[in-house]
DNA sequence: CTTCAAAAACTGGTCAGACCAGTGGTCTTC
DNA sequence: GAAGACCACTGGTCTGACCAGTTTTTGAAG
């Protein structure tokens, strides 16, 4: 194995048993070169490595720094190089919200068609949770509401994967979605459209319903869109979960 | 922003855009130096930051690759607290095959949509190969066709969720579906439908595309549902992957 | 002609030393 | 005390050389 690789492996392992802490000073590339008695090419190299995936950060004139790493990211977790290819990749998001149109439309259709007594009260009084609440505090409602849908479609696979897949956004989106809500036209269809989807469902319509799911999500994704054009900078390296959260009010 | 930096980005970039296909080769570091007029140390500082990320891997004398998009455990499956409730319910095996359809039907859709010069070559490569080959050792080469059509749908989000599916469903079945294709007349109505698929996707008729590999997919669904019924022990406990892996002979 | 081993021409891995570019402290100078 | 020049750090880039695997070419032996 390359010098390099036995270096970035060293140090992360030194790292992780918590020789380092975060936020602490790495030694210089010079000094560490020294040490190790390899030449300096071959520890920016390793550093490098470690800057990839993620466990180092690097400023220039100053030195690297152990990442602090975000408790939050570890639970939905994920940490898989995957990941990593999909952390600030602005068109990952437009992937998943293709990915999510279509699902979203088959829990659609599936819960307008096996939807129990059970099933219904449940999305309805999400529903009316949703409509009857401050627009601004809409976030969890909303996920609320699609949530029993996609529950109603009585598939737990589905229901597995499209909540990996919100995992995933909130892994991708930052803040600032916030500002698509508040344009009242667009609230506006919105709101239609959860009431178009509502009703298709409860009706037993299930190509209907099918039909409005995805018609809602390719609405969000094309509004995203828009946004990216405009606004400039929708999309982000997750800081922190928080502030990730935020993307919900975007109503999906 | 570092220059290594930017362009680990734009390879990264190209990467996921499809420019370059998992398995291809990149070029040698002294030619991407001169093309892109850096340093050979700055282009090694960039691969070496994918390659902590597992987007590309290095081969001493060989050259570096593209990773292939489908690490050996990803993460929607694997060891998430669902998967024990999956575990060894038959139900899982349809709803997993339900969810597959119509991510399948969406791939197909996708690729007919967006395939390459190069990508269409994979394709009918693969296709070939499954054409003119003992069916009993179709295993490989039939995932290795869907994979292909798969990735031609520049999603990788797509990739990623339906490999997870596919290992999923490798937990699910045990093996015996290799008495699926055995029977002749399903053999043919298989290999009818790949020719559909195949061609479809080749001719770029997105909408055929999906109807055909939607099919597919809800033929083998309910060719294994019939099995059930007579057969008896389609489903098992999974006990270890390779006995797993003849799943695929079912062609799916 | 074919065969097969040596040689050449690739590939990545490492080294050395130089210089540029940010950062922060020190030490004059006003 | 404050402002600015200076210096000693840090990482970032370049050059050109050589080592070490891999593949291709070549040329002589059969």
């Amino acid at each position: 194995m390359a010098i390099s690789q036995e270096i970035s492996y060293r140090l992360e392992r030194l790292i992780l048993d918590g020789g380092l802490a975060p936020e602490q000073k790495i030694p210089s590339e010079r000094q560490l070169a020294t040490r190790l008695g390899v030449s300096r090419a071959v520890i920016r190299e390793a550093l490098h490595e470690l800057q990839g995936r993620g466990v180092i950060e690097t400023r220039h004139g100053k030195g690297s720094f152990v990442a602090s790493m975000v408790p939050g990211a570890s639970e939905i977790g994920e940490q898989s190089p995957l990941m990593h290819l999909f952390e600030g990749h602005p068109r990952t998001l437009f992937d998943l919200l293709e990915v999510r149109e279509q699902l979203e439309g088959q829990a659609a259709y599936l819960a307008a068609q096996r939807a129990t007594r059970l099933d219904r009260h449940r999305i309805t009084k999400a529903f009316r949770t949703l409509e009857d609440t401050d627009p601004l505090s809409n976030a969890r409602l909303d996920h609320g509401f699609h949530l029993a849908i996609v529950e109603a479609s009585h598939n737990p696979v589905l229901v597995h994967v499209l909540n990996s897949l919100k995992n995933m956004m909130l892994l991708t989106v930052q803040a600032s979605v916030a500002n698509l809500n508040p344009r009242e036209e667009m609230r506006k269809k919105i709101v239609r459209q959860h009431r178009q989807l509502y009703e298709a469902v409860i009706a037993g319509k299930p190509a209907n319903a099918q039909k409005v799911a995805m018609a809602h999500v390719r609405f969000v994704s094309e509004a995203m869109r828009d946004m990216e054009k405009d606004g400039g900078t929708l999309i982000r390296l997750p800081v922190n979960q928080d502030a990730a959260n935020e993307y919900s009010r975007a109503s999906t």
